[in-house]
RNA sequence: GACCCUUUCAUCUAGUGGCCAAGGAUAUUGCGUUUUCAACGCAAAAACAGAGGUUCAAAUCCUUUAGGGGUCGCCA
């Protein structure tokens, strides 16, 4: 059975590239029937908070995507870690090395001077005389010292690097906690993944851990290291760029729907296929057609989206959503006449609630150059006739106030604008928006004139 | 600095030696539709990073240069 897995650090929200990560790791359990779990790397104490492995957790249910069994955290299994590192030590694979945090700076520094790679350089790896005073070892692994590590990449190909390039890492530090990779080579043995999809600044973490499998009689995952995204100058992704917050989307009013098919098209592909579903991606999804290279970040395909499932969201779904964003359409007998009328203006639930807003609410004030534009000449004529024809025709449908609109053209024989552009200005304030006759549908006759009027008063 | 990854329109991408004088989508521009703005429809413009090879044939294979990214922790 397939079974992948994200696994954070605690240090921070969920960030936007992460999601997608997890994103790919989701779909690949979901397309093989398999298991996708969550583990929580937090073996370092100091920089984890409770706040940020909250605020993941959150951001995965927004998105709607669960993970299989309990969540794991690294921090509660140390017991363990220890023993594979007592295993290690008893078996020879492992060593303590006594050199002092400044011995090891200056390595790297002569090293640096050399143009070297840094690396440790084994000191202590067949050390067996007296330890020096005064200092905790660390745990070092007993890397291979020639030949190649080597591992197939689903994405990258082949991937290799000279042993020398992999040194006797440290898996245990001097206060005895285990270190990543380590951790996270057990872990994942243990938890059964068959398949590690994570981002490709982990590439170099990879024949790590591979020593770590080998040493513990592990068997191999496959590894998919995905490019990571940058922004639109090709630069690294950061908050200078946008929001890198998965939350910070809710907030903006984008749908997760829109955001996952946003995501999933970064870096991946189906033909010529856009539009997504959660079932089109499962079904299409396989980790061996992602990308190589890294991909830029640019936000207006997820607003082209957006708009599309926006379009496409049932009134019940807009209603609930559009609560955060202060419009409560809850019970209102017009609430679907409204959101037809604005659904295909509002690219993200923020822009849609404004325009509800526009036609809920009286205009407080109107749009200078629109009022002068639109009540010029015969506009106010008009306008009081126009509302003297609906007060006799009562009408309630769309239909019924085009037809009053018709009318009066017809009788005074002017053109649409003559009518359309001052009766807008006096409902919405400005001279953008929804059909008029959708408008006034919604608002009724009585609010319809009461607005032409107070228009008039103010502008006239 | 060393090592590694990567490079198709502005952006996301299709493309695995002939179907490619390179296709789709977004964004842009124009036209149509509309009382307006959107939405929608149609159209336009827009790319194989450069240089050398291999081959009858190269976006696709090789070499090399350049750009971008990553890694070199008792961080994860």
């Amino acid at each position: 059975m397939t079974v992948t897995r994200f696994a954070p650090s605690p240090t921070g929200y969920l960030h936007i590239g992460g999601l997608r990560t997890a994103l790919f790791s989701w779909l690949t359990a979901q397309h093989n029937n398999g298991e996708f779990l969550l583990r929580i790397e937090d073996t370092d104490m100091a920089r984890n908070s409770e706040e940020a492995k909250d605020a993941i957790l959150k951001a995965f249910e927004w998105v709607g995507m669960s993970h299989d069994g309990e969540v794991v955290y690294q921090s509660k299994r140390f017991d363990l870690y220890r023993a594979y590192i007592d295993q290690l030590l008893a078996e020879g694979k492992a060593y303590k090395c006594y050199m002092s945090k400044d011995e090891l700076t200056c390595l790297r520094e002569e090293q640096m001077a050399r143009k070297e790679r840094t690396r440790y350089d084994g000191r202590y790896r067949d050390f067996t005389g007296t330890p020096p005073e005064g200092i905790e070892p660390v745990i070092r692994i007993k890397a291979p010292q020639e030949g190649r590590i080597s591992f197939v990449d689903g994405v990258k190909g082949v991937f290799s690097v000279d042993a020398s390039e992999v040194d006797d890492f440290v898996i245990a530090r001097a206060d005895g906690s285990p270190t990543y990779n380590f951790v996270v080579a057990i872990d994942d043995a243990l938890m059964g993944l068959t398949d590690v999809i994570r981002g490709d600044d982990h590439l170099y973490n990879t024949p790590k851990q591979i020593v770590v499998y080998n040493a513990l009689g592990f068997d191999l995952p496959n590894f998919y290291h995905v490019a990571m995204i940058n922004n639109e100058q090709g630069k690294k992704l950061s908050k200078r760029d946008g929001a890198t917050d998965v939350m910070a989307y809710k907030s903006m009013g984008y749908l997760p729907e829109a955001l996952l098919n946003f995501l999933v098209r970064l870096g991946w592909s189906h033909g010529d296929q856009e539009i997504f579903s959660l079932a089109e991606m499962i079904e299409h999804f396989d980790p061996k057609n992602i990308n190589k290279s890294a991909s830029n970040y640019n936000l207006d395909k997820l607003l082209w989206l957006n708009a599309h499932y926006i379009k496409e969201a049932s009134d019940e779904k807009l209603i609930g959503l559009l609560k955060d964003f202060g419009v409560d359409l809850e019970g209102n007998e017009k609430a679907s006449m409204i959101l037809n009328a604005t659904k295909e203006r509002g690219k993200t639930l923020v822009s849609l609630a404004e325009q509800i807003k526009l036609i809920l609410d009286a205009p407080q004030s109107y749009d200078e150059k629109s009022a002068k534009k639109a009540f010029k000449g015969e506009a106010k004529a008009i306008l009081n006739a126009f509302a003297d024809m609906l007060a006799l025709a009562q009408p309630t449908t769309k239909e019924a106030f085009h037809s009053v609109m018709e009318k009066i053209v017809e009788e005074k024989a002017i053109g649409f604008g003559k009518i359309g552009m001052p009766l807008r200005v006096s409902l919405m304030g400005s001279m953008t928006g929804s059909g008029l006759d959708e408008i006034m549908a919604i608002l009724g006759v009585s609010e319809t004139i009461k607005r032409i009027e107070k228009a008039i008063a103010t502008i006239g």
